[in-house]
DNA sequence: TTGCTTGTTTCGTTGTACGAAACACATTAT
DNA sequence: ATAATGTGTTTCGTACAACGAAACAAGCAA
């Protein structure tokens, strides 16, 4: 099987390929065809074809009748909700959420902490007629994301060391690469308890981001506020913090962490 | 890659373990091991450890650090949660079944149609103390449940001569397996309007399934509720009926049909 | 007609995914 | 202590699964 990029191996091939054509089928609202998903996937038609057969046969994903393009199936559909229903964070966090996009109106975004990164499990849509948000499944950076900062500030102090032992990646003139200065930012996110993050992952936008804690007290991840900068500034309104802070406060508890 | 069941081939094998261990890892609550994983699929450890290892790579899955276990990771969730909230279908229907379930007290189960069967994709636990329920993802048989007797009969002719065609399974005496009879049994269930299938699956259970409707008039799976025969009787009482029936209505009209 | 799209099928080749078996490291039993 | 079982992990040679390229079919537009 020719013409792998030369990397050590990223797991079984077919496999891999396989998730990312679920991921983008599951992306993607409208049905999407063989050349497509190819080009999207950058490999050959003869490859997707025979992937998209396997899934259709399995029952995750199916074609549709009108169209001959292929779209979710009901067998994914199930699998999905069976994982986010059996999964504490997204359901202890669902309510409040919904609720704290109700009373301040910007979209608001859950993630999860993980190796490399912050992961967005859930986003509640903003009220404003302009839709700012992330995309879920999505991995936020720890060093240019307010959800990144925050799940980071207040992991085991060998997490830290771990992710300031690899080089930053800079992806806005905002964004902090230097280890030691972002160092004192963590310390000074620490104290606050809130993270935010102006221009740093684009510009033009902003996010206030809390820890969550569960009932191990233990980060497990972020909630936060999401818009553009012109609507969460620098310095958040006392009202942005009070009530994103009494957000996640919530969640801990549903979680069983008593604070 | 030799011994595999001398069968036509049933789609690309690594993907289909792949998604089967995926299945399974969502279905057990509990964080699992590669020796009993592999034992619950039937393959060497070997297998299973580099699936798992892929699976972890990728983000789906996780090993939690205490114990050395695997279990579902966070990209997986927000996989599930895109799939499910861009499902209309599930979302028509969630909050109707939960207030059938508040007012009659059985469990509620939605499914959509497939090409051998009915997809459970939602259900919600009943009030009893004795949880009585189908387990989400799994396929119902056509001819031995009361969600597939319904979705076939009000499917197009074609749909069920296809049906009719391929012999019936049997699962237990009180399935039907005859051609003709189970003809008649759809009119029948086309006539009133909704099914049961009292000790059809299983024996001293029954169900009581409506059809839903899209907007264009087309089946699109069905609800119902399951409970022990004692409760569900062979005919059904007058609020079972009329209350499901309202359930259904109201998904059929989320879901844009007229009636 | 001739292009230019789609999606599908075939075919020969290659290197991947495989099983078996060894290995390391725990517990528990003897 | 030492054998006996239980994990999860690694190695290795090989068969055959998964692959890319290219041909094929079918649809639509100039």
């Amino acid at each position: 099987m020719p013409r792998i990029s030369g990397e050590i191996t990223e797991g079984i091939q077919s496999v891999v390929l396989a998730l990312r054509v679920i991921e983008h089928l599951a992306q993607s609202r409208r049905p999407v065809g063989v050349t497509s998903l190819a080009n999207a996937l950058g490999t050959t038609k003869s490859r997707i074809y025979r992937h998209l057969q396997t899934l259709v046969q399995q029952g995750y994903i199916v074609r549709s009748e009108e169209s001959e393009l292929y779209k979710v199936g009901s067998r994914l559909i199930s699998l999905g909700r069976q994982v986010s229903e059996n999964n504490s964070l997204v359901n202890a966090a669902h309510y409040p959420m919904r609720e704290l996009c109700e009373t301040l109106g910007h979209s608001c975004v859950l993630s999860q902490i993980e190796e490399d990164g912050a992961r967005v499990l859930l986003t509640v849509p903003g009220k404003s007629s302009i839709e700012i948000g992330v995309k879920p499944g999505s991995l936020l950076q720890f060093n240019n994301s307010a959800q990144g900062k925050v799940a980071l500030a207040f992991s085991p102090e060998a997490n830290i060391e771990r992710v300031l032992a690899q080089p930053l990646e800079r992806t806005t003139p905002n964004t902090i690469t230097d280890p030691e200065r972002f160092r004192e930012h963590l310390a000074l996110v620490r104290k606050r308890g809130w993270a935010t993050a102006a221009n740093e992952s684009a510009i033009g936008l902003n996010a206030l981001a809390f820890p969550l804690f569960d009932e191990m007290g233990a980060v497990v991840g972020s909630v936060a506020i999401v818009d553009l900068f012109q609507f969460i500034e620098a310095e958040p309104t006392a009202e942005q913090i009070s009530e994103t802070a009494r957000t996640a406060r919530r969640i801990w508890q549903n979680l069983g962490y008593a604070g």
